[in-house]
DNA sequence: TTCAAAATCATACTTTCGGGTGATTTTGCA
DNA sequence: TGCAAAATCACCCGAAAGTATGATTTTGAA
């Protein structure tokens, strides 16, 4: 974690502290050449140089601590189209004059969401051709001929959402 | 221009700025306070802050440039609730973006009313591998496999009534 | 308890659907 | 005019759907 976030610091921002250590090198090769001949005539420049870079850092330092981080943030709407059913009730009525049974129900209403017979049949835990026999029923009820047209007229009747 | 970028970076690192000046008027005043009595004394003490101070806002500023804000992406799924049929207009932008072309579509609606392929095919006066190759087709491009499953999609999408 | 309706399952068969591949023609736009 | 997309069609194959018939078990109400 901490090795990451270091990682992370140090690829941001590679080149400032490239920069950096590069000046530090030099300027230090630089003085360490006159050192012996002037390190007591520039004594204050050296302290300076040693304050500036210290207290940069602790500028840098400060700014990171203190700063609440930019944050852009932007907002997506993605659409998510909804039909507005929820004041669906079943139609009870219709069902018991068309003699639809309650397990009939259940099979078109999965036949609806689009599940294939034998899905039906696992969710159900019944035998495939249990759930073939229940929608062979409910075409007879409704008088259709194929699963399209049971939903759609089942739709029509409020038998289904 | 100017004003509203200096304005801008004032409100921004407020608490940064009324650091450093607080800090310089504290300074200030001790120094002031001792300066007739130390100033040739402390000189270096004097010379010392005044870097320090200097550099300390050269990282800040520093810091402050090159950080590189963060962004954070927020998706909100906005819920676009769509009335009954009555008002029914077909998503032609949506159709475009999935690239259904208009003989799709056709073959799609007549899928929604319950035809089977082999009276589209009639429907239609093509024949009966043309109507499997679109619907084939627009299972792919709503990316679901079958017909009951594509008219449920194509609904919500609001590609067909 | 009895009995009809509901629910379950099986087997066999036909039709339809859907995937894959490949090809030709039509059409609209640059 | 040339080209890419759209539309058309064919053939094959396997999976799924649907039909028909018959049978057994469960269940709920009379």
């Amino acid at each position: 974690m901490v090795f990451k976030s270091a990682g992370n610091f140090y690829q941001k921002h590679k080149q400032v502290i490239l920069y950096g250590v590069s000046l530090a090198v030099l300027l230090f090769v630089l003085k360490w050449i006159e050192l012996r001949f002037l390190i007591i005539d520039h004594i204050i420049e050296v302290y300076s140089g040693a304050i500036a870079l210290v207290f940069t850092g602790l500028g840098v330092w400060l700014a990171m601590k203190l700063t609440t981080p930019k944050v852009e943030r932007i907002i997506v709407e993605k659409e998510v189209y909804v039909t507005a059913d929820a004041d669906f009730t079943p139609n009870e009525t219709e069902r018991l004059r068309l003699g639809i049974s309650g397990r009939e129900l259940e099979v078109l209403q999965l036949v609806a969401e689009g599940l294939s017979n034998q899905e039906i049949a696992s969710r159900l835990f019944v035998s495939l051709n249990t759930v073939k026999t229940h929608s062979s029923r409910i075409f007879e009820k409704l008088e259709v001929k194929s699963r399209i047209q049971a939903v759609e007229r089942a739709r029509r009747l409020r038998l289904i959402p």
